[in-house]
RNA sequence: GGUCGCGUAGCUCAGCUGGAUAGAGCAUCUGCCUUCUAAGCAGACGGUCACAGGUUCGAAUCCUGUCGCGAUCACCA
């Protein structure tokens, strides 16, 4: 094991050295220019990619060097470009615009590099280090009341990505979720499910257990309105009613029997999570989504009343004298914060606090990101200072992956209210809109069905999923059910297309493209599609970092436009260069490996054909 | 009200730790299928980067304030 992490470690070093190579060299180059021109010392050199307007690959910033010499920055910029013509080998020309000096590359360099990244094997992953802490996600964490909608889908697609982004950025990754399978919401579907259910089931309706549940949960909540109102009628003010309304009284009462242990009670509940459980397992898998462990909210909703008595006594919480224990937190600009209750209950807080002390003993972590909306911005800002206090070092590797809600155009999705979008049936509808384009399109004979449907659903899934990651995660996404999610132009199927068409002429490519070509003109399509696959590891790591999975959609498109564009200004295998040939096959290989390992990331497949 | 986030073309979004004339897609309009898949390519049109100050050689980007939208400030989770 240990050879073969050397050897991808290696792998890994050699890709950046590719980049960085050109760059480091031409620094080194530029701090002698300088030494030799004006006598100076320079420390650091300012990059970026020329703007397509301009000619070149490269650009130093002049305007930085102003610091150590003074004098016009065009001048500069020649003197220093000169030097680098002459002294460095890479570079085949340059010129300057105002303060900035364009730098030409040579044809070779970039064949040179693009021979590497062929021959880099998971060109920008790289392999987790062993001797590194594992990084958990947490992703999910759904209720066991009602069926997954469109929130979920976003959690789920974000916290999926993200999980397998930081993987490839040379972690090791665990991905989880904690099920919130107690309390009073489950009870209501059980209570409605006992006294209106009828002994129905998932197998005597045909309905996802999810599904089943949910209704009654829904079920619930309209016979509970019944009661208010006729509370209501007969006297009662609107806040005793809800209060005192029998459903809720028995609701309440359930729930105390199941904390209690009660057989009968423990017994439905699991039986009806269990439809739930086998409910979300099918959603899991349409949507491609898994965990490696889950947590539940059963087991660990004692956990962490132990640590806050830890913390009574070192002083962090103090205790009111109602009983309830609390945290101050004004000294960091928060307000306090209960940790448990009068009662000696646990809340929210006291068994998020346990439960991550928990994950930390059960794996041998050095982070542990969340993927929770950011209506809970609060809570994890105080859930992390807590553990800070309480002098967890770790607690500095905690992320809140906040994301922005998903909105319908009449505002807030609620279950309860019917205006969610079903998690299931969107895929259902996605795919649907994707077997009517393919089959107007006609373009699959040879198909069977079967691949037929695998293809629709690739497709459909690409399109809903793309839509959903190319947005910063931090924004909100307002989703019109009406206007469908597109299927051309920045787009998923529009990238999942660009792959099948490489595919083909892979196929058709009837000559060994194995061998290197390194004397060939380079296209300036070529050079730009070689550019944009040189990012791809720095991407990588990006995404990770920032943890945005929308980097890595953005990087795609890009790279996707430069390749379409290069796909139609030349010919691939009609080209009549043998050697020519032969380097656009293998640039078009690269291209297609690294659209399928963009992809990859973001949980979206890719069609040999469309 | 306090705190946090967002505000870029008609719509949906890019724009990395400040850099050149702010970029895509959709929509509208114009070209390109006897050459590798037209779910494509090339182009036109479209912008006081919410507003006002400040820092800087240089600000959509950083700082301050204002406005607008959203979230949050529970002995719910």
């Amino acid at each position: 094991m240990p050879r073969k992490d050397t050897y991808f470690y290696l792998k890994f070093a050699a890709q950046f050295f590719i980049k960085m190579n050109i760059q480091n060299t031409i620094e080194t180059a530029v701090k002698e220019a300088f030494k030799s021109i004006y006598d100076t010392e320079i420390n650091s050199v300012e990059f970026q990619a020329t703007r397509k307007d301009f000619e070149g690959d490269i650009t130093i910033v002049v305007f930085a060097f102003l610091r150590f010499v003074k004098g016009n920055p065009v001048e500069i910029g020649n003197k220093i470009g000169a030097y680098l013509k002459d002294n460095v080998k890479e570079i085949s020309d340059f010129n300057v615009v105002k303060g900035f000096l364009n730098l030409v590359i040579a044809d070779d360099t970039f064949i040179n590099d693009f021979n590497n990244i062929y021959s880099t094997e998971n060109f920008g992953i790289t392999a987790p280090n062993p001797a590194e802490k594992a990084v958990m996600v947490e992703y999910s964490s759904p209720n066991t009341n009602k069926p997954l909608h469109l929130g979920h889908i976003r959690n789920n697609l974000l916290g999926y990505s993200v999980a397998e982004i930081i993987a490839a950025a040379g972690n090791t990754v665990y991905k989880t979720q904690i099920i919130n399978d107690r309390g009073i919401h489950i009870c209501k579907s059980m209570l409605a499910w006992k006294l209106f259910g009828d002994g129905e089931t998932p197998e005597s309706t045909g309905l996802k257990g999810d599904k089943l549940v949910g209704n009654y949960y829904v079920k619930f909540d309209q016979e509970y309105k019944k009661e208010i109102a006729e509370l209501v009628t007969s006297g009662s003010s609107e806040d005793d009613a809800k209060k005192q309304a029998p459903l809720l009284l028995q609701a309440q009462a359930m729930l105390l029997k199941w904390e209690a242990g009660n057989k009968e009670v423990v017994d439905l509940w699991k039986k009806m999570n269990q439809w739930v459980y086998d409910g979300f397992d099918i959603t899991y898998k349409e949507l491609g989504v898994d965990f490696d462990k889950n947590y539940y909210e059963s087991n660990t909703y004692l956990l962490g009343k132990d640590v806050v008595a830890n913390g009574l006594k070192s002083g962090i919480f103090y205790r009111k004298e109602d009983g309830s224990v609390w945290i101050d937190l004004t000294a960091d600009g928060l307000d306090e914060k209960i940790v448990l209750r009068s009662d000696g209950t646990a809340v929210y807080m006291t068994q998020d606090i346990g439960t991550a002390i928990e994950r930390f003993k059960d794996y041998d972590l050095k982070g542990l990101t969340y993927t929770v909306g950011n209506e809970q911005d609060y809570h994890f800002k105080v859930l992390f200072l807590i553990l800070k206090k309480l002098g967890y070092e770790w607690a500095d590797n905690l992320y809140h992956l906040s994301y922005g809600m998903v909105d319908l155009p009449s505002g807030k999705m609620k279950s309860r209210e019917g205006t969610v979008v079903d998690a299931d049936d969107l895929m259902v509808e996605m795919v649907n809109t994707a077997r009517d384009i393919s089959e107007e399109l006609g373009k699959l004979e040879g198909y069977s069905n079967d691949e037929k449907e695998s293809l629709y659903k690739t497709i459909g899934m690409g399109a809903l999923k793309y839509y959903i990651l190319k947005v910063d995660p931090k924004k909100r996404i307002l989703f019109d059910p009406k206007e469908s999610i597109d299927f051309n132009g920045n787009t998923g199927p529009f990238i999942q297309y660009t792959y099948a068409r490489i595919q083909s002429i892979l196929r058709k490519a009837d000559f060994d493209y194995n061998q290197k070509t390194i004397e060939v003109p380079l296209h300036p399509k070529e050079k730009e599609v070689i550019k944009t696959l040189q990012q791809y590891p720095e991407v990588i790591q990006n995404a990770s970092k920032n943890h945005s999975p929308a980097l890595i959609a953005n990087y795609t498109y890009e790279l996707v436009k430069a390749y379409n564009s290069f796909y139609q200004s030349v010919p691939i295998l009609g080209s009549t260069n043998q050697d020519e040939k032969v380097f656009r096959t293998r640039l078009s290989q690269k291209v297609s490996d690294t659209i399928k390992s963009a992809f990859g990331l973001l949980g979206i497949a890719v069609p040999e054909r469309m």
